[in-house]
DNA sequence: CATACAATACCGGCGAGTCAGTTTTGTAGT
DNA sequence: ACTACAAAACTGACTCGCCGGTATTGTATG
């Protein structure tokens, strides 16, 4: 009697999630959301207020979702600069691979300047990896003339990499790819660490 | 009045430009493209046989442009590698910053199955990227396990940087910004640079 | 008078949102 | 335990407004 069903509305979402990752939102027919949550087209009215309403929900906590993750696999004080850097990638891509939508997606709302709620959890998730750039300036690890962009780049580059799916990329190798790129460049140096090493 | 055609067409394109870089597909709606373009609605009618065609118009003609435009910039012959790439993000950059929908819109309809073409057109646009990293590491100017990630992030980075509008972001920096992360990476070498010099 | 096009009116389909009715679930009384 | 009942949860057929698309009218131009 008292609660909701928690399930039902998480069913709700999940099918939601899996239409919108297909179709953009004027595609999405709240009745197919319905039939694939295996509930009521009601029913949704009585966990979400509008079909507006259910994309923000599922957007905000997917995005809360991975802000709360980079958090917990980040520790400053126990870590490298590089430790904690190397741990985001891997978080961003892990996340972008098993919810493809939500950080596909991200992108298109974040844009859409309504909604506060999710710009600011988008802000977060910037900011987290700003501070661990900038932690790691502070200590000589790192260089940096602004890492308010660079906190950018690496979402952005993680979710080109994922775009398209008809490739056979090769997921394991992608997070070490893009730390190696992002902390070495492309730039050669093999003729500089011979003479270290000489 | 073939010349007037072609001018209104223009007209109707830069219009919808405009609207769909403001709202989403489903939020904008016809009358106002034709408004804005001082053309009745009937006569987007005549160029574009709906407004699907007319946004699949934009974003082809849009994105084959910046293919056309990286193309032209890029003289393999007589640049080293780190030229070509400077030009190419500085040429991707110049764009997003000039025609924000197109390069933001152009993933979310790549991921959409229906339209090859423009599928078709942005693989050209990464093929472009690739092409020169594989070049340079042929020269030995650079090293990548995975160009053709690399040639997926660089658009990707430039996208997010560009993503939020509200903050000062400073656009002339961005280009060096980019090609600095991305020839040189994060980490610090100036201790090894101290020793090859001592 | 003819052409080209803006403006406007109109139509039909579609889908978001509603609501009256049905089912499920929790509870109280025996 | 069982029944009875009530309240919440759920349903899906229906409604209603909106907008894409078309047909019509008015007007300017040459």
């Amino acid at each position: 009697m008292q609660t909701l069903d928690q399930q039902k509305r998480k069913d709700i979402l999940g099918a939601a999630e899996r239409l919108f990752a297909t179709k953009p939102f004027h595609e999405v027919k709240l009745q197919d959301v319905a039939s694939d949550a295996r509930v009521g087209k009601g029913t949704i009215y009585v966990y979400f207020s509008s079909k507006e309403d259910l994309y923000r929900s599922l957007m905000c906590e997917g995005i809360g979702e991975l802000v709360d993750r980079l958090r917990q696999r980040i520790v400053p004080e126990d870590q490298s600069s590089m430790e904690s850097l190397r741990r985001i990638i891997a978080e961003l891509v892990t996340f972008a691979g098993s919810r493809p939508t939500l950080f596909q997606t991200a992108r298109a709302i974040v844009h859409g300047q309504y909604d506060q709620t999710l710009a600011k959890l988008h802000t977060q998730m910037i900011d987290v990896i700003e501070q661990v750039i900038r932690r790691g300036i502070g200590r000589g690890e790192l260089a940096d003339e602004h890492p308010e962009l660079t906190a950018r780049y690496l979402p952005g580059a993680v979710r080109s990499a994922l775009a398209q799916k008809s490739k056979n990329l090769d997921r394991a190798a992608l997070p070490e790819h893009v730390f190696n790129l992002f902390v070495r460049g492309l730039a050669v140096r093999e003729v500089k660490r011979r003479k270290i090493q000489e």
